[in-house]
DNA sequence: TTTAAATTTTAGATGAGACTAAAAATTTAT
DNA sequence: ATAAATTTTTAGTCTCATCTAAAATTTAAA
């Protein structure tokens, strides 16, 4: 039985491991899990124990194939409960995931499989990522960075990925927002920037904004 | 905040006061969590310190008003999870106890609302229990004895009193099941016996099964 | 390459929530 | 009304997940 807390620290190795793809550091956990590297390196050896991580120490850690499953679980219950509130409950994108982050942990597999069914099987949540199956397997998302677009190719903002306090407010300015259609009108390879259209609205964006926006096409 | 563990202390206390419309024990208590009577006692402080429960040494408790309120929202929280898993994921009713029993749980005013609008407000859940309203009012449940059925009228199964093994045999042995709908043909007043049809069967049953079965009416 | 800085681990403590064993209070029965 | 039985509380321990402070190890820098 996987407690709680030992949920929440797979998922975050298993999203920390897929940025960097290699062995995840204790403090890189203890950061993401906002406690201490003491704190992490306890949890660590309780993972190691129950064979949900590779352990050295001082060397990180790295999911097994045991972990691997457990996390992409949780994940997959994640994503089906932001459809289920998004679609079903009214609840706008920034609203979902608090209450998401509870609902992760609920622990019935007919329950998961029942909300799959119900919601007619999505491949992916309203952020635009990608929801794994049952058995574990990811379908390749169609979230990509803005930057990625082709000229005349329209796409729906999902997200940002760094979401410091001045680009949000330049955002809102601009009036980008979840679920805004952007379509590019044009790129300048020099110098990366865009001409991108909203609302009947022509604005150029330069490389940094362009590097920081989740799109997903169609 | 009240902890996973106060909410089902407070839940259970909440349930026993209703039979017993007095102070809860606390042995009682500890039977209903499944717990030393010394661990109730321990939870009985907590709860006091909170203004949960007014708590005499030796003398049992009460629940407050705040007390009261916390522990209707849970049960409102399980009863409206109940329906949505009958009604929309096609769970059967003997399946959603253990599953809403964490679902209970999840914090989030809005989801609550919102799902309780999704159902369409529904007033009971699938056991005939009344679902308490977002302020704590309780609507008068339907749900009776089935020695309270009145001669030629009908009324579905909804529940069990007490779940000895060998009553459910015998309700098993005779096609009785959640669901099932049960008329009344004829009551005998000397001995409180009845004659019911089940399925276009007639069957005699004695006081003892009379008073052991919940249904409800319509 | 040796020292300084940063990271990681250990040691010891804390607060929940549970337990056992024993003491205290209340009930019941004689 | 008092002894026996039951209930309830206290005291001390355990595990889980966290913390702080200090020691150990690794990495970076001079």
């Amino acid at each position: 039985m996987v407690t709680l807390s030992e949920e929440n620290y797979l998922k975050a190795i298993y999203h920390l491991a897929k940025q960097e793809n290699a062995s995840v550091s204790t403090n890189a956990i203890a950061q993401k899990m906002r406690t201490k590297a003491s704190s992490a390196t306890d949890m660590i050896k309780k993972l190691s124990d129950k064979g949900h991580v590779e352990y050295q120490k001082y060397k990180g850690v790295k999911l097994t194939e045991k972990g691997r499953l457990a996390a992409v679980s949780v994940i997959r219950k994640h994503r089906l409960w932001e459809v289920f509130l998004v679609k079903k409950l009214n609840f706008s994108w920034d609203e979902v995931h608090e209450v998401a982050e509870q609902l992760e942990h609920i622990k019935s597999d007919k329950l998961t499989q029942q909300l799959d069914a119900f919601l007619e099987y999505p491949k992916e949540d309203p952020h635009g990522d990608s929801i794994p199956d049952a058995d574990g397997n990811f379908y390749p998302t169609k979230k990509v960075l803005l930057a990625q677009i082709n000229k005349n190719q329209s796409c729906i903002c999902v997200g940002v990925k760094d979401s410091t306090t001045d680009f949000l407010q330049y955002l809102d300015r601009h009036s980008i927002a979840l679920g805004t259609k952007i379509k590019v009108i044009s790129k300048e390879s020099f110098d990366e920037s865009m001409t991108i259209k909203i609302n009947n609205t022509e604005l150029g964006i330069s490389k940094e904004v362009a590097h920081n926006l989740f799109v997903k096409i169609n």
